[in-house]
DNA sequence: CAACCGCCCTGGGAGC
DNA sequence: TGCTCCCAGGGCGGTT
C-alpha cells in the first residue's frame, strides 16, 4: 500500500513525463473516490510546472492551482500512451500534450483527486495540519521526544500519526521499530530521548532504503512505469509473524495496536521504556 | 486536547 | 465450483 516510498517512487517516475506539459483534458470514469473527484475547468490548458510530494500526497503544481492526488491503499498512477486500453478500476486520466496520459487506477477507491486554487497547496485542509517530513532536515529524535511527552498512545501509533510525522504507515512503522529495537506497544511518553534518536534514524534509514528499492509491492503497487517495488524482500517483520527473526531466529510475534496488525521480535525489540532501560 | 472507533471500498484467501 | 466470511488499511469525522 502506498506509503512515503511508494508515493516518492511514483513522483520520480512521472516527473520527466509530466513536468512542463500542458493539460489538454481529462476523463473521469468514476468520480466516487474517497471524496468526489475535483478537476476544475480552469485546469484545461494549464502547464504543470512541478510535481512535488507532501507526505503521501502528490502535488501537481500549475500556475492557477494544484491538483492534489492521494493513492489511498491500492492506488497507482502511471504514464501511458494516449489510447492505452482501459482496464478495470482505471478511474481518472489526465491527458497531456505529449500524447501521454496520467492514469489513476485504484481498486479500493480510497484515493483522491482534489484541487487547491492559488499558489500554496499547503493551505488545503488536508495538508495544513500535517507533521514533519521524515526525510527533511527538521525531523529528529528531539522532535519526537518533545511531542511525545504525556502521550499515552503506543509508540507505533504515535509515529503513524500524520500530525507528528508524515508518510509512515503500517509497514514502515513496524520496520523502523524493529531497526531501533523498540517494542511497538510501549506508550510514546515513556520512551527516553536516546531511544527517539535511534527511532528517528531508523525511520529515515528504512524509508530511504525503501525508496532506493522502488517501494514495497504487496499486491497492487506499481510505479509510473508499471514495475513493482522490490523492498518486500528486505522486510524484517511486516507480514512475517510466526516466522523466525532474521537477526536472532526467535519467532516473531503478532500484536494488534490501534486495530492494526503489528509484528515484532520480542528478543530484538527489548526496549520497553524507562523501567527496562536502567 | 487525546484517545478511540466506525466507516469508506474491493480483492483475495480460507472455510464449508 | 461457488458461496460466505473475514481481513487488509489511510485517515476523516464523530464520540467519549
Amino acid at each position: 500500500m502506498p506509503e512515503l516510498p511508494e508515493v516518492e517512487t511514483t513522483r520520480r517516475g512521472i516527473e520527466p513525463w509530466v513536468t512542463g506539459r500542458q493539460v489538454i483534458g481529462w476523463t473521469v470514469r468514476n468520480a466516487a473516490l474517497r471524496w468526489p473527484v475535483q478537476i476544475p475547468e480552469s485546469l484545461r490548458g494549464q502547464t504543470i510546472t512541478a510535481i512535488q510530494r507532501r507526505g503521501k500526497y502528490l502535488l501537481l503544481r500549475c500556475a492557477d492551482g494544484t491538483l492534489i492526488i492521494h493513492l489511498g491503499m491500492s492506488g497507482n498512477l502511471r504514464v501511458l500512451d494516449a489510447g492505452t486500453v482501459v482496464r478495470k478500476h482505471d478511474h481518472v486520466d489526465i491527458h497531456l500534450d505529449n500524447d501521454k496520459i496520467l492514469r489513476l487506477n485504484d481498486p479500493r477507491r480510497f484515493g483522491s483527486v482534489l484541487y487547491q486554487p492559488g499558489d500554496d497547496p499547503e493551505r488545503h485542509t488536508l495538508l495544513v495540519d500535517l507533521g514533519l517530513e521524515p526525510l527533511g532536515n527538521e525531523f529528529c529524535g528531539d522532535y519526537l521526544h518533545k511531542l511525545s511527552r504525556k502521550r499515552k498512545v503506543a509508540v507505533k501509533n504515535f509515529i503513524m500519526d500524520g500530525k507528528v510525522v508524515v508518510g509512515v504507515g503500517n509497514i514502515y512503522a513496524a520496520e523502523a521499530l524493529f531497526k531501533a529495537g523498540i517494542r511497538p506497544g510501549i506508550g510514546a511518553g515513556r520512551i527516553p530521548k536516546y531511544a527517539y534518536n535511534q527511532l528517528a534514524d531508523a525511520i529515515r534509514a528504512v524509508l530511504a532504503q525503501a525508496v532506493r528499492a522502488g517501494g514495497t509491492t504487496l499486491r497492487d503497487f506499481v510505479g509510473a512505469d508499471g514495475k513493482p517495488g522490490y523492498f518486500r524482500q528486505q522486510l524484517n517483520v511486516y507480514g512475517r509473524h510466526g516466522e523466525p527473526c532474521r537477526s536472532c531466529s526467535g519467532l516473531l510475534k503478532l500484536q494488534i495496536l490501534g486495530q492494526r496488525s503489528t509484528v515484532y521480535c520480542p528478543k530484538c525489540q527489548a526496549l520497553q521504556g524507562f523501567s527496562a532501560v536502567r
